[in-house]
Parts: C-alpha cells; sequence; structure tokens
DNA sequence: TTCCTTGCAAAACTTTTGCATTAAA
DNA sequence: TTTAATGCAAAAGTTTTGCAAGGAA
C-alpha cells in the first residue's frame, strides 16, 4: 500500500510541467509524480496501478493520453524494446539501454559507456534525429 | 497482382526449412518463400497479403504462429524498432538499422558501418545476447 | 493410428477514440 | 463563459489461443 506523493513534490512536478508548456491539471501533475519521481521505466498498466495505489482517480484513457502529450513535449521519452507494450522513461537525456531478455528488466547505459569511431552518414535528404541502442542481455551461461 | 513463386525458390526455402530442423509444409513454404525472397522487412500483415497475392490459401493464425517458429529457429529476425507492430527480417546476419521517422522505411545497415570504440561491460552474471542499434532518421530540414 | 499442423473464430492485450460531463482559465 | 481535460465505454489493431478438422509419417 503506497501513499500519495507528498505535496512538496506535486508542486515540484507541476513547475516542469508549466516549464513545458503542459497545463498543470490534478491528473497531470499526478501521473508526473508517479514517473518523475525516480529515473525508471514504467509501462502505462504500471502507472495506473502506482496512481491508484497512491488514491488517485485517474483513468486509463487519460493516462495514455498524458503520456503521449508528455512525450510529444520532451518531458519523458517513449521505449520500444519489445513488442509487447510501450516503456515511458522519466530520463530523457542521451542514453541507452541493457535488456534482459529473460527478465524483461531494462537498465540505464550511461551515454559516456558507448563510443562510436564509426557511424554511417544518413541517406540523402535525411538526418539523424536519435540513436537507440539495446543491448540484450541473457543470463551467462557459466 | 503478383505471381506464386517459381518452383525453384520453393525448393530453396523448403531446403532451408529443412536445415533449421522445421517440417516443410506447404503453408511454411509459402511463407518463407514471401519473406526470404529478397532482403527485406515485412509486417504480418504485408506477408499474408503477400501469400493471397500468390494464390497460397494460409490463415492468420498460421502466419503469425509460422513467423514465431522460424524466429525461435533463426531463421529470422523479429524487430521491434516502433511499438506498432512487429517487423520480420529476412537477413539473420549481424547488422543494423536505419529507421524513417516520418515515412516509417526501414534500411539495413551494415554491420562494418558501425565501430564501437567503447562499449559497457553486461552486468554480473549476465551476457551479451545480441546488440540491436536503431538510427532514428527525419527529413532533413530545408 | 498417432502426432503435428492448419483454419476459423474468439479471446487477450494494448492503445486510441467518441462523447457527455467536469474542471480550469 | 469559454475552452480544454477527463472518464467511461466502445472501438481499433495486433497477436495469441482453443478446438475441431485435415494431413503427414
Amino acid at each position: 500500500m503506497e501513499r500519495a506523493p507528498p505535496a512538496a513534490d506535486l508542486r515540484d512536478c507541476e513547475r516542469r510541467l508549466v516549464g513545458c508548456g503542459i497545463r498543470p491539471t490534478a491528473q497531470r501533475v499526478r501521473i508526473a509524480a508517479v514517473l518523475l519521481s525516480a529515473p525508471q521505466h514504467l509501462s502505462a498498466e504500471q502507472i495506473l496501478a502506482g496512481l491508484r495505489c497512491g488514491g488517485a482517480r485517474v483513468s486509463k484513457a487519460t493516462v495514455y493520453n498524458t503520456l503521449n502529450l508528455f512525450a510529444t513535449h520532451g518531458l519523458i521519452r517513449q521505449l520500444s524494446v519489445d513488442g509487447a507494450r510501450a516503456w515511458f522513461d522519466s530520463n530523457v537525456e542521451p542514453h541507452y539501454h541493457f535488456h534482459d531478455i529473460g527478465t524483461g528488466a531494462l537498465l540505464d547505459v550511461p551515454v559516456q559507456q558507448v563510443q562510436f569511431s564509426r557511424l554511417p552518414a544518413p541517406p540523402a535528404g535525411t538526418e539523424v534525429a536519435g540513436i537507440d541502442l539495446v543491448i540484450r542481455l541473457r543470463k551467462k551461461s557459466m
């Protein structure tokens, strides 16, 4: 049984929403408080569960619409690491991911831990919008 | 209006299935013939359409089950580049991808065109099972 | 015969949408 | 008061599953 976020955190979230040009409604602030409380990767369903645990009354549609809104405004990042569902990343700084294919766990890889000594030139008429790197992990076979 | 694949191609596919330990039923050979006819990325729906165009009578369930079977046996590779659907890649050699976020187009990046001068060590107890690199592209501004 | 595969329909899941209601500026 | 956001239910889209029927060994 979790608790609702402290008022101070809610005020922080509200400020961040406003800073991104998003109107800070009660539901949006609560959703932000769940996802932005730490660097983490959560699914929409997990966020909804977190909200319900905290006593917030938010519908599933609002969770999805709000996460899309946040992603559009660059407040969060949406990841496609497996086909099953979207993962929402509270860390929007450039970084990469480990993905444990056994457990499904997602782990951040700091950007400095990967260096490219060669990258292909983008096709004519296009430019690079971003680089997604997922290092798949399996349990070590002794 | 496409045609059914030539018998020679079907025989090639049959051989490849047997080589992977997959029983070469008529439907499986036809599905393989569609996807393996060239290096390409196709969705399940596109493969089904290709089969129907070629006059094959294959159900959607069989397409999905068969693609999963092929992927399990390493005959094809399943990609998660966007959350919308799975893409099946006939190229199982190591390589990376360009993904045009405007058009949705997927393009292979040969493995030699990317070099890592630094990669993180996998967490204790795990080993690297593979590396998925997706370079997102957008139309060049101006 | 025995086991595996297929087709069909239905189910399961995730995500989006339409619309009446409610809240915010 | 005027506009935007929310909740609910239903719809949409992809993928999986249950089961009866068909085919291969």
